[in-house]
DNA sequence: TTGTATGCGTTATCAT
DNA sequence: ATGATAACGCATACAA
């Protein structure tokens, strides 16, 4: 077996009581008695049993993280900025990534009590509410990217924000009929950036500009496929936004295939901004979304939601994180030749 | 507070042994108790408390995953396959990325305690040495593409064999000087890519072939910045073999800023093949690496480890991954033109 | 078939 | 300043 805190008390002949109040630092006790558990505890190297110590202190300092089955850069950053914020304040991830039928994460969010001292949920699919009735009551939640923010905290991207303005940015360099791949349906990012785009179309601007819509899944293979449509279509597209930097890039392979010019022939333009846009041919312009900050505040927003008292009495708050416009060659708005030109419109708009 | 057994019992008018039985399925019980308290923990919707249950018996159903901090791809794609795995069999797991300095793993170890059943640890950078001083002495530990296997099981990935393999294709296309842009040092997969590069180069073929090492660090930049001193060369490399595919885009980014073309005028490969890399142009050819299946193979290693008693003698042991060769254009080996023409040449190895 | 009682490892409350 | 002891919520050996 494991060595225990009764171990230690032996060894030292104290009682556990002194043993604790050494190990957490609380209440009196002689500086040589300190000193001497101190030592015997680090030889024999004892742990506290976590399960044991919370058991009793109600607190994990384990938050739990549910993610969708999420592509790579976004799922890694989030979770990254998740951890260094978690870690700063001694706590824990328990994360249960591509959580997609309901049935499994009933069956999740019971596992989680006892284990957790508060929930993130990030889903972009809709579908929170089911989620909210059969969750250990309770349980303090934050929720990511959600569609009905309902009466939780949330924090989210702005998704809508960066589309309209990337959008605008398209037709201010001339562009009437701009196209758009879509995300995967049901997805709440995708259908905002998608409203984003018709806002943009539809208000008044420099001219009359037209759409096309196109569906898409988010991969890479689903932009290459909507190339074809889009170059048949009359009045043919001058430019393509799409909804995510995957397809973007599948939309230029295939543009580049069909001998068809970025940006002269073709404008393009993605979202996400992942490392690799600024250094394809030509280099992508995208929306930059803070995903490591999204994690991280939603961290932050955990944490002071389980000091604030039991039962915290205060409101939820929703805020949203501001996208940013990298504009690079893809666009046509500049003729740069080197990576690492950013040129950036910033757009804030940040909620309650 | 939340609903414990007792309230079950007592809404029920058993013993909480009675509940505990029927809840676990273990132990005789009389149908038509078992239906009603079946009905009333539902109806209390009672969930049983984590940490509690684990405090007695002495399991968490939760593995600890310790990961440096990785690149998206890789991060992602490993995290998904140990929970796919895990969920399997009723595990959760907590994460615990970016650990870097040794202080701060240390830390992290002792908390595990009492939380994780076993600790699975991926760390390409060595120095797995003074981990196992300090950790809980008996935390089950399966490792994942370190540098000293040591006495504990780990699964790997075959860099070597990957690298061999690749350059050994470029070779065969009649390359006599091949450039090698390799990875961060003190990077177990790096290093262990750089012997499969160099060993290729040594051994007998179909003529004399020389090298030519750069530095890089995995990122886009490193290959962007190697671009140069490789076409600056004399003898000027006909092709170059990227550490990863991350440096191979920056390094086709680079050359076709310099009008240098890809591959007639030199060759390019990369590692990893990320799922962008069959959509660049032209398509990159690379060593697909079975993350998912390492991250699968590392929890299923671990379960059958807890499940072979409490101190299994089992032997440790060590087993490779196969990787495989994705030929596309960018090496100059296939003239296609549309993505999705994969060829592969297969390379297995299974080590005990 | 069911109930009683004990213990898991820790912290917290009260004595001393 | 320190020690004895009661929880914490649950599973289980044993008794009934």
């Amino acid at each position: 077996m494991s060595v225990t805190i009764r171990d230690v008390a032996r060894a030292a002949s104290v009682s556990v009581a002194t043993v604790s109040r050494v190990l957490n630092g609380k209440g009196p006790v002689r500086d040589e008695t300190r000193r001497r558990i101190r030592r015997i505890a680090r030889r024999l190297s004892y742990v506290p049993h976590g399960a044991a110590r919370s058991l009793i202190t109600k607190r994990t300092s384990t938050l739990g993280v549910l993610l969708p089955d999420l592509h790579g850069e976004f799922f890694s950053e989030v979770i990254r900025g998740m951890d260094v914020s978690a870690r700063r304040h001694g706590f824990h991830l328990i994360v249960s990534s591509s959580h997609s039928d309901g049935r499994e994460t009933e069956a999740l969010l019971r596992a989680m009590r006892g284990r957790v001292d508060g929930l993130i949920v990030l889903s972009p699919d809709l579908g929170v509410r089911k989620l909210l009735s059969n969750r250990p009551a309770e349980l303090p939640l934050v929720l990511l990217n959600c569609a009905d923010h309902g009466s939780f905290d949330s924090i989210r991207i702005d998704n809508r924000g960066g589309a309209l303005a990337m959008t605008r940015h398209l037709r201010s360099l001339g562009h009437r009929c701009i196209a758009f791949v879509g995300g995967p349906a049901g997805n709440h990012d995708a259908s905002e950036r998608r409203r984003g785009y018709r806002e943009a179309l539809r208000s008044a601007g420099s001219g009359r500009a037209t759409g096309l819509e196109l569906p898409g899944d988010f991969r890479e293979e689903s932009g290459y496929r909507a190339a074809d449509e889009i170059l048949r279509a009359r009045p043919r597209p001058t430019a393509v936004f799409a909804a995510n930097d995957a397809m973007a890039i599948g939309l230029l392979c295939a543009f580049r295939e069909r001998r068809v010019q970025v940006p002269s022939e073709i404008a393009l333009a993605g979202f996400d901004d992942i490392p690799i846009a600024r250094f394809l041919t030509p280099a992508l312009t995208s929306v930059r979304i803070p995903i490591f900050e999204l994690g991280a505040r939603a961290v932050e927003r955990m944490l002071q939601l389980l000091t604030s008292g039991p039962v915290p009495a205060t409101r939820a708050k929703e805020s949203t994180l501001p996208t940013t416009l990298r504009i690079r060659r893809s666009c046509g708005a500049i003729s740069g030749d080197r990576p690492g030109q950013d040129f950036s419109l910033e757009r804030r708009r940040e909620a309650r």
